[in-house]
DNA sequence: GTGACTATGATTAGCTA
DNA sequence: CTAGCTAATCATAGTCA
């Protein structure tokens, strides 16, 4: 004691390193959660630790439903143009997978809707990043199963539940 | 000064939140770095905020290509059971998506590749969450065109190219 | 707007129970 | 392991240049 100032490298004590850890983490997720409390960002963060069965993430439950949220209700903002259909889409196929996942593993709610916000917020934020190359990718998939079996895509968001 | 002790509320003055927004953003950044240094976790942050262009992401681009790389070299780990095909489906898919991407936008690469690691982070940790629903959705969506067409998987992937 | 300064509050390493 | 404790270091709000 009294003489902190360690050095900044791995902490090779098993033990140390852990409750060093923990404190750190602890300190580091409330950080987290005044700087977006005192300037309004959106932000995300993820821990995947050895120490904890399942992934320590920020924001939680709250900031992250409110991301969801905001996210469902962009179709309704505008209807018209192609870009919206695209997230109409991709809210569709994302909502119907979750339903399943939620169902599947309701032991584990909070670690998959957090995986679910990285999703959204990437989704939300630039049509124009990879997701949107992945999904134009997935239409392509559609208009060829549709033009091949000459069908509605009602059917398409229903072959989820027999995929596997 | 000398008498700080401010309220952990919204900032209303525009210039003073984005002063201690950028403030705190580099303590937390640094706060993040130590812990992982300390401890050898593996984590991920992502900030949006208005006051950059680019998103403000956390590992920078080294720790997230090691990310990536691990993740591209687990198919070769082992190469019998089904999860690891999907794996090497995801991956294809995702690369595919990748090149289109960097061509198109190779002044935005940072943002797009901090992007990319949180579906690698995602997809590498943990196959049955809801990436995982989405892959088999999308396996779903192969074999019906398969069936259809009765064509191979080669064709499938080429698709993204004419998906626009 | 950015950078430096600094008093003060906040964080935490090492310890104890 | 978990939860406090405390001394020491660190982060930063307000300020000035």
């Amino acid at each position: 004691m009294t003489r902190r100032k360690m050095k900044l490298t791995f902490i090779v004590n098993n033990s140390s390193r852990k409750t060093t850890y923990k404190k750190r983490k602890r300190g580091l997720l409330k950080k987290a959660h005044e700087i977006f409390t005192l300037s309004e960002i959106n932000a995300g963060a993820i821990i995947y630790s050895p120490y904890d069965p399942t992934p320590e993430a920020w924001p939680s439950v709250e900031g992250m439903n409110q991301v969801i949220t905001t996210f469902r209700n962009l179709p309704e903002i505008d209807q018209q143009n192609n870009v919206v259909n695209q997230q109409e889409f991709v809210q569709q196929r994302i909502t119907k997978a979750d339903k399943l996942l939620l169902k599947k593993k309701k032991d584990n709610m909070e670690v998959n809707l957090t995986e679910d916000m990285y999703l959204f917020l990437r989704i939300g934020q630039d049509l124009n990043d990879l997701g949107y190359l992945v999904d134009q990718y997935l239409n392509s998939l559609n208009r060829r199963i549709q033009i091949l079996e000459g069908g509605s895509d009602v059917e398409i968001c229903e072959s989820l539940q027999t995929g596997n």
